[in-house]
DNA sequence: ATTATTATTGAAAACGATTTTCATGTTCTT
DNA sequence: AAGAACATGAAAATCGTTTTCAATAATAAT
């Protein structure tokens, strides 16, 4: 089975794109790190082993991993876009808090068999789906007041 | 039962906030359209008969309107953000085609009831929730080749 | 009613995230 | 090595949305 790497290469190669210095950076950054990140984020990282990368690149190659099937765009509550290596594991869905920002990711198999199903109700073909949950944590239960926002 | 009008009136009082022309055209003409409507689409509607109304207004109301919880604001994969009255008959969910851009409206309360249980595993307290499926509807099914793109 | 107070308006400017433009630099093919 | 085609970074452009600000209108106090 091919790794993500290897998948964006050969994306790269059948699309008649060049493998270039910062787009190898970028995608092996992506690869290896956390869970949603931003753009700006990704940027951020990437530039400290190789400062010279720009803002701009990496948006370019974000949506490249993207249409390569290797990275998969969410857009939760807020103004800017996360991505989230697509390959470990199947789909899951989000839990959100709005307290502390934090996101929690679940799976499952039973609701997405009622979508199936709802969607085929409709004579509709899921090509994919979202499912977000925005509330409260765990954690920030506990703590009563005002309590801290993110950031 | 309030109309959503005067649950709009009652929340500027409420605010100290007041009742003008502009708040109440706007109003009306939300309250009155069809659902998922631009800001931009409904200063298009509202300039109808009052020319004079500034976008910028129609963006402050329809956050008002939000936060009296008369209007809904939706994001879906786009750009802009959608708002749709909110009263209308329970929560929803929504089906978007990819090909023809329509909205599909679906409720499904044993989906509910799951989300639900899963929150309830993580100790997480719901306060929303989006469940959005993306993909082709009956009607763009039927056309096979390169097809229509909205707008 | 009139005035005083405070909120609201529209236009233009500011904004943040993302995209495009463009001149220059790099990769790949032969 | 040479040429064609693509990629890059910086700055400018875009898009949706928000803020600023001077002028105006709605409500409260007189």
């Amino acid at each position: 089975m091919a790794s993500g790497e290897e998948t964006f290469q050969a994306y790269l190669r059948r699309q008649g794109l060049k493998t270039t210095r910062q787009r190898t950076a970028i995608a092996r950054e992506f690869l290896s790190s956390h869970r949603h990140i931003t753009a700006e984020g990704l940027h951020r990282s990437v530039s400290r082993k190789n400062p010279a990368i720009g803002l701009v690149t990496v948006y370019r190659t974000l949506k490249l991993l993207a249409q390569a099937g290797v990275a998969k765009e969410r857009r939760f509550g807020a103004n800017e876009s996360c991505y989230e290596p697509a390959a470990a594991g199947g789909h899951h869905d989000h839990m959100i808090c709005k307290i502390c920002g934090k996101i929690f990711e679940f799976e499952n198999v039973k609701i997405e068999g009622l979508q199936d199903r709802v969607a085929a109700e409709h004579g509709f073909l899921i090509q994919d789906h979202k499912l977000e949950l925005y509330g409260v944590c765990r954690g920030c239960r506990k703590v009563k007041p005002g309590a801290r926002r993110r950031k």
